[in-house]
DNA sequence: ACAGCCATGTAACTTGTTACATGATTTT
DNA sequence: AAAATCATGTAACAAGTTACATGGCTGT
């Protein structure tokens, strides 16, 4: 749901077309989360469906058609934003399946696998610095807040790696007593 | 792709069931990420559809249909566990929406929003360690592996969140100059 | 006139997810 | 025989995502 509510979020400032939507959606976020011109418009329907947003006016300038919040979208954003963070999705990522179903079937090289992801996390590490910096150089302090974000995802998933690395594993490991 | 791949994971063991299958990623995972019976089912069958999967023998003792990893699928597992985790997901996440475009709008109290979010936060890690105590006393570390995972993203979260507080918002902020 | 950008739109597909239906076997 | 449990299956939808088609305007 994060698209939908991102547009909405947008439309929130003022009524906007979709080209524009994906301009300032990509002017956060750009390069770690390019966005689909095609998305913005499917999105848009389906939100124009729910009776979240409408057209508004005719089309203007060059065919633009321009779009904004109805009262139940302005209603559907104030409560998104109320509400914290919807929670046990927080666990449903990849990472952790991969390695914790890996631990189980040990294809071969478990320490290999995670020396290997560690490996894939500190690069990444790095790749982040890169563009946070970047990032605020050039004045783009949203990108520059999203990457610091990523940032510390990474650093505790590194963390969460290196706690099982010392850990025992294999068929001796996983057991109760 | 998680839980095409979870149950990727559980077959490379050797054959098993829709059901069964079920009831291994649950004993793992419970209630952190309850799965409906019917994915499981779905899932297979797009799986056998992708020629990843096959079913095996005929049905046994209550109507009971076995699957087995096909070459193909046993390929497509060794290569998802080789590869590093595949990154820019990393920045879909609600929270980064939500509070990067909530200091936008600052729809009347921003300061309000991180409180109560971070207040959501520091509750979900109380009982993540609780949650995480618990599976460990019952011998459920894998379940206990996950919700560490868990609490290390939420610390991380609860970071970046005072790292936002501690900046200026609203108009001044965010430019370029 | 032609290239290229602006802008909208859509068909198609993927995964995740749930609610519900069905039948077979145990248990009481 | 009724109730519970095991087990499979399906119809339906949401959201994300992409590749492609279309038309209008602008500059050369």
């Amino acid at each position: 749901m994060s698209v939908r509510h991102a547009l909405l979020a947008l439309l929130s400032e003022g009524p906007k077309y979709g080209l524009r939507l994906q301009q300032e959606f990509e002017e956060r976020t750009g390069e770690v989360w390019p966005l689909n011109v095609g998305q913005v418009y499917t999105t848009l329907q389906r939100l124009e469906r729910d009776g979240l947003v409408r057209p508004v006016g005719a089309r203007g300038d060059r065919g633009k058609q321009s779009y904004e919040l109805s009262p139940a979208g302005q209603k559907a954003l104030d409560q998104w934003l109320a509400e914290p963070d919807s929670g046990p999705q927080q666990l449903h990522e990849e990472i952790y399946v991969k390695l914790l179903l890996a631990t189980r079937i040990a294809n071969g090289d478990l320490k290999g696998m995670l020396a290997r992801q560690k490996r894939a996390y500190l690069q990444r590490l790095r790749d982040l610095n890169r563009l946070e910096e970047g990032a605020r150089r050039d004045g783009r302090i949203d990108l520059a807040r999203l990457v610091r974000g990523a940032l510390l995802h990474t650093e505790a998933d590194i963390k969460w790696m290196d706690e099982l690395s010392s850990e025992r594993f294999g068929t001796e490991g996983a057991r109760t007593e």
